[in-house]
DNA sequence: TTGAAAGCGCTAACAT
DNA sequence: ATGTTAGCGCTTTCAA
């Protein structure tokens, strides 16, 4: 380690803080821990030795007193393509950054391989590594709990599938709104007087997924309207051109379609383009999530806002409550909203 | 804090282990940190020990005690959308994060808004609390190690714009032959008998994107080719689209394309479809990345595979022998390889 | 090869 | 409001 060596002045310790400003350590350190206990003189006096000696307290030491790391884990129990080239992630992820940047806290990311049992993972976790976690995948359940330290504060980034958690601890969650937010899509398609509306659902095994497609079948049943028209997409692009293909050769009278994602959407209107259909004149389109993918494009897709860069927010906000020792709500549900542009 | 109550059987201390064990925690020490002085027998009676009380070690004990964090930071000075929608970074994450699994280190993420001077990365970074950092950035030049600690690791993802560093300290850095890669697609494409070559290049403030134009002139030049097919892209996919009617447009006797990414590839594909170009007969395309958007689609894309995961892996390999004190290489410029499938 | 002892830099009672 | 005193759990000379 060659940082040992070398003749640059040292990191300052808090002794030598104390010593410059004529107290004792246990001062500095209320000082640098935000104590009330404090008379202002001190305080001045502190801080100014703090300043001009660059003082940072070192993590470890701190950690080590305290008995807690001051780290949150980041866990991510998927393949990093998955994950990372969705956009939703990456809100996700910016939003809990955000969070964190005001706290004390710093992030570890852990990528589990969803092939191997992540048995390192688990073992990180339980290992007093950090201070509680933060679980972001679309399939991942509860059971990730189990064997856990049960005083580990958790936090999932969506409804994770109940599993075979203890029923008695409920895992805490944020997430969107996605049956509200589908509802809310598919009133607009129909308040726009479209009776043909189809649907582009994503796959089974995620709960979103389901949400937004019971969505538009009850807004469907409300309004009397058929709800056969559906060919389900994968999330992906590719996915979403396929459905589109097939939405459009098994019910070419449709006049509308409410895709569950926006790059489904854009895959949607890829067919509807070469059908030499015109949006939103001959089908209106509304996707789901106001990606990035929705206002790029020379069509603008009206889609559904869940604002996902807000979601992370609550997610660390909520584990850093936990840590607090606060009392939070096990279960988050963030409104969603509809953003009409010109596709819808 | 509720994890120090409860009636659960407290994490063991190497106290504890060497009690058990009937050695001294020196002795435990030295098992638990792979010191060859050590007696068979003892090893065992230690690690029978360890593994019956499940042993984990304190990091934070270790750190103060070791003076090192067994942390790096993953610092990512651009917006997440850019780079976490990027399948690049995805694969660089995972290699990054799949060689430090078998490692001691575990991973901070550092997200830095690329609007915000990001003051405070700097000063985590100078705060002693990791033990070296991998920059991640398309653009980022190595300006960002200035005011660092000198003797703070820093391995670069991708060639960093050569800035304000002192010229005696180079940069360490891992990236893709880019200049190598661009050239073998061109090659490929004047070997398949195309003399109307196109190509669309990236940004011209990306080192990458830069090098692979580059690539793609020199071949045109060594053939006795034009090179003045270009209409330039963003590395999106839209952008891949609108470069390909340009090119369409202004060169429509091309019969073939060398696209800088296979997502604009992606774009240009569409492109020429809607002019009922038929890929490869009428033009051959050759990517660049091998990303997802190369094998994915029903047409599956010629391109030029940068190996990326691998990158990832050899930055966290190249800053973990930084920091065991050997002497590495400042730059290590990995290989690409030609990979064809039906695009051209 | 093993053990004893002295910290690493900080926090947290407990006194005062 | 401030100082004193013990450690937190581990590594690391130094002796044996």
């Amino acid at each position: 380690m060659s940082r040992a060596e070398g003749t640059v002045p040292a990191r300052p310790t808090l002794e030598e803080v104390a010593a410059a400003a004529g107290v004792s350590r246990a001062t500095v350190s209320r000082v640098v821990n935000g104590s009330p206990k404090v008379s202002p003189q001190v305080l001045d006096a502190v801080n100014a030795a703090i300043d001009r000696l660059g003082y940072v307290p070192n993590r470890a030491a701190r950690s080590l007193a305290a008995r807690h790391t001051m780290a949150i884990a980041l866990v991510v129990p998927e393949d990093a393509h998955r994950v990372f080239g969705d956009p939703y992630f990456a809100d996700v992820v910016q939003g809990i950054s955000d969070r964190l940047d005001d706290s004390e806290y710093v992030l570890n990311l852990q990528l589990t391989h969803p092939s191997s049992p992540s048995e390192k993972t688990r073992s990180y976790l339980r290992g007093g590594n950090v201070d509680g976690a933060i679980v972001v995948s679309h399939h991942t359940g509860d059971h990730f709990l189990t064997g856990l330290d049960p005083d580990l504060p958790v936090v999932f980034g969506g409804r994770p599938m109940l599993g075979d958690a203890s029923p008695e601890r409920p895992p805490y969650y944020v997430d969107a709104d996605n049956l509200g937010g589908a509802r809310a899509a598919t009133q607009h398609l129909v308040d726009l007087g479209r009776t043909r509306i189809a649907t582009i659902p994503g796959p089974q095994d995620m709960p979103a997924a389901l949400d937004r497609e019971a969505g538009w079948r009850e807004v469907m049943a409300a309004a009397g309207l058929p709800d056969h028209r559906v060919a389900r997409g994968d999330f992906t692009l590719a996915g979403g051109l396929r459905a589109g293909l097939q939405l459009l050769r098994e019910h070419p009278d449709l006049d509308a379609i409410f895709v569950a994602s926006d790059l489904m959407a854009r895959g949607a209107l890829l067919a509807l383009e070469q059908a030499g259909l015109r949006v939103p004149q001959d089908v209106a389109v509304v996707g789901f999530d106001n990606s990035l993918h929705a206002a790029q494009g020379d069509l603008r897709l009206t889609t559904i806002d869940q604002h996902t860069v807000e979601m992370g927010q609550v997610m660390a906000d909520k584990l850093l409550r936990l840590l607090a020792g606060e009392e939070v709500e096990h279960q988050t549900v963030l409104a969603t909203t509809l953003v009409v542009r010109e596709s819808a």
